[in-house]
DNA sequence: CATATTTAGGACAAAAATATCTTTTTACTT
DNA sequence: AAGTAAAAAGATATTTTTGTCCTAAATATG
């Protein structure tokens, strides 16, 4: 569905997304061990983010990534857009040239109805709005407790 | 959704529902000019399949792959996990662990009920299934053109 | 202004997926 | 039985994806 590198991608983002504001950024560091991404991997999935404007940083002391307002009214599947480049859902399941409605693949039929199901929701669903599922409790998202999330669970009390 | 070996390996099936039966076996070359796909590889993809008995096939002479009565009633599911031995689409979109529908992921709710349903319709598909609707007209596999593949239109007529 | 801390960027490395090449085995044909 | 045509199997190569490392640029703080 999504590569390794978006999954990381939305995950990061997730975690930004309960652990960030604009006045709270985080460390790469502090995002790659609770999410168990390698810190150097996530960090380059990370700046290409934020050179796409789907999330924000600051560089040097204090500095680290974190979402603003605007940025957590990105849609999920912009993140996987900016990650994947849209090869992975735009084309024919069989990637057959000659592929569409007219002229439908075998599989056409039965598949693209979900496809472009999946690819619609992607795009309507926000950033914030899976943020918000996890605060309602409604959702579930397990971060590997490290020394770092510890922390900062003991300063917000 | 599939791996490029997947879908490689469905047009090969498809191509042979189409082309083959017991008495009428299709070599290597023959499949993999029409459906485009590197000759070596789509023969490892083949002989996996047929050691899996989704395809069949017979060495020497007048050998080639085949589908039997048999083979032609496995889904299209069968073929993809065979290639891709089932890790695609059987776990949490995020490869969270403890993703289920107890404690789902953000995306479970939206993204599980596509899932299961794009798997049950694979299962349920059977190769003969797709080679029908080609042959009524209602789906369309275009080959390309190649000398085997004239000669072999010529024969049948 | 100097220093420390953080992201940014580029080069490199490892692993996985895709593709190719060569040899072996099987079975048909004469 | 010998020769030949095909898949089977194993070894190797290439490409893509994933992951690492090192240096540069930016910025907060004293």
């Amino acid at each position: 569905m999504f590569s390794k590198s978006s999954k990381h991608a939305i995950k990061a983002v997730l975690f930004l997304a309960l652990n960030s504001n604009d006045n709270k950024k985080v460390m790469v560091k502090d995002i790659s061990e609770p999410i168990n991404v390698p810190q150097a991997y996530i960090a380059k999935l990370l700046q290409e983010l934020s050179r796409q404007n789907i999330i924000s940083s600051s560089r040097g002391p204090k500095g680290g990534f974190y979402l603003s307002d605007n940025n957590r009214k990105q849609s999920i599947m912009s993140i996987v857009d900016v990650i994947d480049g849209e090869k992975n859902f735009s084309s024919c399941i069989l990637n057959l040239k000659e592929c569409d409605e007219d002229k439908p693949c075998p599989l056409h039929k039965t598949l693209y109805p979900f496809q472009s199901s999946i690819i619609k929701n992607l795009q309507t669903i926000l950033i914030k709005d899976l943020a918000l599922e996890v605060e309602l409790g409604n959702a579930f998202f397990h971060f590997k407790i490290c020394k770092s999330f510890l922390q900062k669970v003991l300063q917000n009390q």
